[in-house]
DNA sequence: GCTGACAACTGGTACGGACCAGACCGTACC
DNA sequence: GGTACGGTCTGGTCCGTACCAGTTGTCAGC
């Protein structure tokens, strides 16, 4: 290993500051270490011979990569090595296992409905589809933590409401209808309970709710729209947010939530 | 609603590349739409008074956010929405702005205090530790919109009080302490607004909120304990549950139900 | 011994100019 | 009709210059 003596910055099809990047990389993980500084910008356009915008440019790349970290008045340093986050969330079985309870569900209703506008979209019907209006009320312990209202494309899944719906819906799909949930798109907010919902959760009005929205997928084709009212002061949500490795990936892709 | 009068770039301590990206990140999500082309560079140069090398400089910065792309020889667009997952260790800067909100800060107070003692523990302090304390109000265009009490070692970020925290506490971290955060514990749930966080969070007393407790780690410490809480009408998680991408693959959790 | 002014670093911002390269469209040519 | 060639949009690269803004060490002055 010849070192590295000074590569020289040439030009031609790559640009400049792309083989500069190579060039600091390079030097930053084999000669330096973290911590180190590297040469200044000043002193860069001089060695390679390249204009200071070039010299940024090519540090800023880096800099965006998380190899290096700039501290203005003081020079450009080596970065110890950043670690991409990802995110878990628990389920919520698991969740209340590990707080000791026990989970279980109250059917409110099932039945064939027009879904609103919005839903219909979000679940991909045509103008005359009809769904699965499916209402419960999820417990924990006996007591009223959650209050779900989903849509189901009955098209997917004929004679739904012949089924046990007293457990998991997902467990039915996958094990009635040969559908597996692949993926979600979620979003939660926070909202006080109305007097309906507060009834319907054995709580008093304006109670504080964690509400989630969410629409699952199967094969691609969105299978379920539902809406989950939560007593905030009854669940938490527990995540780790972490790291998982450098570089595009190491995918521990892990489950669902709630 | 005046539209936006072309806002005018001024000197001043504010960057003129981040003046014209809050206007061109105004631009793109209120009056652009996803797909949409915004001006050419050299038409904003000529708009707003300012080089070329400005323009690129503040459109590079939308780019990173994931609200604009470009495509050479056609122009710059107004990106789709990503699907990607939004709950991440990001600060609530560009979390915001991927919102096309404009974020900043009111900060509250900044005090060297004895933690109480759930906070010493889980900041893993000795019995005299002492700790900052920040108070911090967050906003979005101006509204509030999370309130923010945290604790911060004073043995690992002395003198926090000399810096701006008016921005990323994140990023100031790591430039000027070089401790990354790596890797967080979070738990959310639902709380309803007392008089005292009504108050700074501008809201109704008993609007619900958002709370999160985050216990943040930099290589295996505790360097944060934070208790956010959003206003649960204003504020919104955006997440996708499920599969991510290729790799070994899906290890789906059982005991997800929904 | 301490303090403050200053000089000499560092990176940060901004200018204006030049030319290269991809995309697109109309026009002249086969 | 089809094709090839430019012109003219777009963004991409690169230069040189200037000045601002933090950081740190030196040195005179108290």
């Amino acid at each position: 290993m010849p070192k590295s003596p000074a590569r020289v910055i040439t030009d031609g099809p790559r640009p400049k500051h792309a083989q500069l990047s190579d060039v600091l990389a390079d030097l930053a993980v084999r000669e330096l270490g973290p911590e180190s500084a590297i040469p200044s910008e000043r002193e860069l356009m001089a060695t390679y011979d390249v204009s200071r915008a070039t010299v940024r440019k090519a540090i800023e790349s880096l800099i965006a990569d998380g190899l290096l970290n700039r501290i203005h008045g003081k020079g450009t340093f080596v970065a110890t090595p950043r670690l991409e986050s990802r995110l878990h969330l628990a389920s919520f079985s698991q969740d209340m296992r590990r707080r000791g309870l026990t989970p279980s569900t109250r059917l409110l209703s099932v039945e064939l409905d027009e879904p609103p506008a919005d839903v219909a979209k979000a679940l991909d019907l045509s103008a005359d589809g009809s769904a699965w209006r499916v209402d419960r009320v999820r417990l924990a312990d006996g007591e009223p933590i959650a209050l779900e209202n989903g849509w189901y494309p009955e098209r997917l899944l004929p004679g739904l409401d012949r089924h046990d719906l007293g457990g998991s819906l997902y467990d039915l799909f996958t094990e009635v209808y040969d559908l597996t949930i692949e993926s979600a798109e979620q979003t939660l907010w926070g909202e006080a309970a109305d007097a309906t919902t507060a009834r319907r959760l054995d709580a008093p009005v304006n109670t504080p709710l964690l509400v989630f929205r969410r629409v699952s997928y199967s094969a691609g084709r969105p299978l379920e729209y539902v809406v989950s009212r939560y007593r905030g002061d009854r669940y938490q949500l527990h995540m780790s947010l972490g790291r998982d490795g450098i570089g595009p990936s190491s995918t521990t892709s892990e489950g669902q939530q709630q």
